[in-house]
DNA sequence: GAACTGCCATACGCCACCGTACGGGACGTC
DNA sequence: GACGTCCCGTACGGTGGCGTATGGCAGTTC
């Protein structure tokens, strides 16, 4: 490892010593900031650390305390960037002109897109976060009038609407982390179309 | 000249009843475990922390460790707390005749408890966790066959019975997150109400 | 009343992570 | 080719939790 002495840091010279970051020589507070929400995805906000993400990104805490403040605002950014994805999502949906496939799409987006693509989940359950909280709450309530509005647009009187948008929003939620926790209760293979058809059904087009 | 003792420490079972705890006597594995349980309510699996625990026992750890292995075994022990609970629930659900007014009970139930009421969200969420993993789906497949069962009862065929109680479950789950994470987005005082009966009628006596 | 045992206190080492201090290399600028 | 700025490496100290080692007291037992 090393001894106590102080000077002379004595590096070979002769290495070739950079495998680990390929092609670009420094590193962003994008590069920081992306890193941390891929990480989230992963493995949850306790797997935003620093010195874990710098091992992964090659580098060490320098870097990190050169574009960062602390953790927190690590989190922070993180989570900017997943506030624009979020806007971007409803904007492309926007962009979808029969409502009714609009809403189907939508529906059928969030029950089989891949298991840690919307951080929501785990958001909530680091709910009580400083940093976290209220921009979770933010986003989720612009998804859930969203998701009213769009609703509205199929018939369906205001209350009514934003109770349809937050049982969807709850069967996303609890989906998803049966999916995180316990997949094995969830129907596999084919049951699971046959699945995701019934919940389209219950939830789909509100005709009640 | 210690008793080498490596394992676990089993008592009997014909122990005098201890008064919880202040009358400043001595600390029983149940004392513990409950106290895990407690604390698992209260802050999730982080908050079964040995030091933390001891000190809100008024205790230290020479405690702790006299009655368990490590924190795995406790928070085992804890799980078995809820297991027993859980079987308890169902038993008590069993006594009522009428099945229509058993489902909606349990359903009720489901969605006004307390906060903190049942751990599954919680466990759902460590479910990485080696111990928290198995019992966690054992004790939630139980509860799916059970629901399952009283729904054919209501005349549904197995499949459909199946479905419906993963429903019920996912919208528990999901709620109870929800509830936890961002109350606010839920429907507050009166409106409640209506929502809990719009809930109740969604999942509730299924007629499809 | 001595020994034995059940239960606890305390001190210690270890590990993972946070944040700071500081030095130093790379690279453009003059 | 000296210099300043950007970016990073490394050591250090601090915190909080886990598990161990060991001592000790309070009852019980003989």
């Amino acid at each position: 490892m090393r001894n106590g002495v102080p000077s002379e840091r004595v590096q070979s010279d002769d290495e070739p010593e950079r495998p680990a970051r390929p092609g670009r020589r420094t590193l962003s507070r994008e590069d920081w900031a992306r890193a941390a929400l891929e990480a989230m995805r992963g493995g949850g906000l306790g797997a935003v650390a620093v010195e874990p993400l710098a091992e992964s990104l090659g580098t060490t805490k320098g870097s990190f305390y050169w574009h960062f403040k602390d953790r927190d605002s690590l989190i922070q950014a993180a989570l900017e960037r997943w506030v624009a994805e979020s806007e971007e999502l409803m904007a492309a949906a926007e962009r979808i002109e029969d409502p009714v496939e609009r809403g189907r799409r939508l529906t059928e987006y969030a029950f089989t897109a891949p298991s840690g693509a919307d951080i929501t989940t785990t958001l909530l359950i680091h709910a009580e976060h400083p940093v976290v909280g209220p921009i979770l709450e933010q986003v989720t309530r612009r998804r859930l009038e969203f998701g009213a509005r769009l609703t509205e647009e199929l018939g369906l009187p205001a209350d009514a609407a934003y109770r349809h948008a937050l049982t969807a929003l709850t069967m996303t939620v609890g989906i998803a982390l049966i999916r995180r926790g316990a997949p094995q209760l969830l129907p596999q293979g084919e049951d699971k179309d046959a699945y995701v058809r019934y919940i389209l059904e219950l939830l789909g087009p509100p005709m009640r």
